[in-house]
DNA sequence: CTGAAAGCGCTAACAG
DNA sequence: CTGTTAGCGCTTTCAG
């Protein structure tokens, strides 16, 4: 009765209650091997007793393992409209599911990601100090465009980190990624099977490799089918951005009859697009889409589309970067996923 | 050169570099005054030139401030369903707002949210324990169903926590709201304003105390313009159960002219079924969602909406906790913001 | 205005 | 198998 009844219980009040060091208590606390059982039953009395709860700040001090990672989205955020850059990521519903990923390996793990965003130098400053300062034991990173200069900085500091997608720039780093040019190929076989003979492509952003690796694959397979030239209109993977990109398609090839969208975004503005221009989907032109997210299935006609297990790599993106902060130095490690064709009504 | 190079620099290798003590060096970083202006600046070279960054488990051991706080998610999950759970939620574009109006207002403040989902039994435990471990300093809660217990937990354990909405059952704790009757009536206004009178409203589930005041602030203002009966549908907010509703209302009530629908996730499936029964929006029957969310600019017609502060409601609520942090033993507060209507093509 | 010293609560040798 | 003993890196009285 000592200490006021506000302070948290420590090991020492454990040890004192069931009569035993604070060594033993913190042996049964971290499931070490080796104490007897009727002194862990008599331990575990104790705590239940107390209301223990080991302080993380304490044990991260000794252990230096911090338990939680940070998740960061890092991309351009024009300058003064930094929270702008948050509420457009954030809107997307791609990131949605790297957070799910990330967070449905990681309970199990007593791990807990820290949410960051990288969109200033000033924040760039914030997500490294916040690693060299311990307070994560590494970073997952899903940036948003190539200039990106955190993925380079991670490395430079030799910290644990592990992207989303391949960086633009080469860095040795580890990363999972999609085979992009497979899921375009997909979509161009898909669309030429439909008897399409005028495709085109809405682009994303030209300046991530994503989006390249998407054009090339879809071009070189569409030359495999015998069709030599794609129009493309680039788009920035916004649904505004699908549709005006459809806008200046249908300008300069009013004939298109089969087009493939980057992203669902996209697509979904794609859709808007030819709705308003009288064009069926998919009886007139047929669409597919990218990613099969939540907007594939909301739109109508529903997207056919390319899909992008986004779980699964985020959840092994966590798994890649546990491995590396439990063994430092190991090598750069990417781990490649397979696309799938997820035929819906329009196209 | 006599401890290996990988290990971070620390107090004490600043003040050797500095030739002061680690007192003095720990009160330049922390900004105390009383240090001669000489001496900050040597101390400053020494930081630069070592590199250091401040161990924060450290700090905190000593300070008892994590300086993260938790942003947790609770709902019901499905046993055996925990991942669908997360899913859904981060598919909702809402979150996103949620998450962008936190990080909004945390990144300045050197503060950091750490990403908790609460729905199973496991997972509340842990995000108490976290807490409770001092991990983090506060809670922000996003209550998904009326049942939650997390709340009153918090409470009982004398938790800082604020939680976005009024909880189901009255406990003691800070919220942030809107004012959902008011948003209602906003939107029963508008739809009387336009000549419809037969008007219904797709609802979000009963037991959630937002779509009970949704329900009832319209039911009062349709009252109130002379509609004693509002024929209504109870929906999950998610755009497939707003189609459901929608198909229901439409069965019973071939001959509405207006809808009301709780949120625009919601709104948009109701657009579609109504497009698919050949209505015309908002020739044929008016529509009106809640939100203001991404969805009500992509779905066509765009939807006039309901507005509700998301973001700034997000950053009230972060600000409300770090003043409950600072100041242990506060009363609890709630914040109210006003809904505004924004109108569109739709109604 | 600055330094010395005492811990914060925990883990990890090292003895016994 | 258990207890003793050092610290982990930092902030904070308390002297000077």
């Amino acid at each position: 009765m000592s200490r006021p009844p506000t302070a948290p219980p420590t090991l020492e009040d454990v040890a004192r209650v069931a009569g035993v060091s604070r060594a033993t208590v913190s042996r049964v606390v971290n499931g070490t091997r080796n104490v007897d059982h009727k002194i862990q039953e008599v331990v575990r009395a104790a705590i239940d007793k107390t209301g223990y709860a080991p302080n993380r700040a304490a044990r991260s001090l000794v252990t230096k393992r911090a338990g939680t990672i940070a998740l960061v989205v890092s991309g351009a955020g024009d300058p003064g409209e930094e929270d702008a850059f948050a509420a457009r990521v954030f809107a997307d519903p791609f990131f949605g599911r790297v957070a799910s990923g990330v967070l449905g390996f990681l309970r199990t793990r007593n791990v807990h990601p820290v949410l960051m965003v990288a969109d200033t130098e000033r924040a760039r400053e914030d997500v490294m100090g916040f690693l060299r300062q311990g307070s994560a034991d590494g970073a997952l990173l899903v940036s948003t465009h190539a200039e990106d200069p955190l993925p380079a900085r991670l490395v430079e500091a030799e910290l644990p980190a592990v992207l989303f997608a391949r960086p633009a720039r080469p860095v040795p780093i580890s990363y999972v990624d999609l085979d992009h040019q497979a899921g375009a190929k997909l979509a161009a076989d898909r669309l030429v099977g439909a008897g399409r003979t005028q495709v085109a492509t809405v682009t994303g952003p030209l300046d991530v490799p994503a989006s390249q690796d998407r054009l090339t694959g879809f071009r070189d397979a569409m030359a495999r089918h015998g069709f030599p030239y794609v129009p493309i209109a680039e788009g920035g993977f916004t649904s505004a951005s699908g549709e005006a990109a459809t806008e200046r398609l249908l300008a300069e090839h009013p004939g298109i009859d089969g087009l493939f969208a980057a992203n669902d975004l996209m697509a979904q503005g794609a859709l808007l697009v030819l709705q308003k221009h009288g064009r069926r989907v998919p009886e007139d032109v047929a669409v597919v889409g990218f990613d099969d997210s939540n907007p594939a299935l909301v739109c109508r006609p529903r997207l056919t589309t390319v899909r992008q297990p986004v779980e699964d790599m985020a959840a092994e993106m966590a798994r890649l970067l546990l491995t590396h902060v439990d063994q430092p130095g190991l090598p750069p490690k990417s781990v490649i996923f397979d696309p799938a064709l997820v035929v819906r009504e329009s196209g």
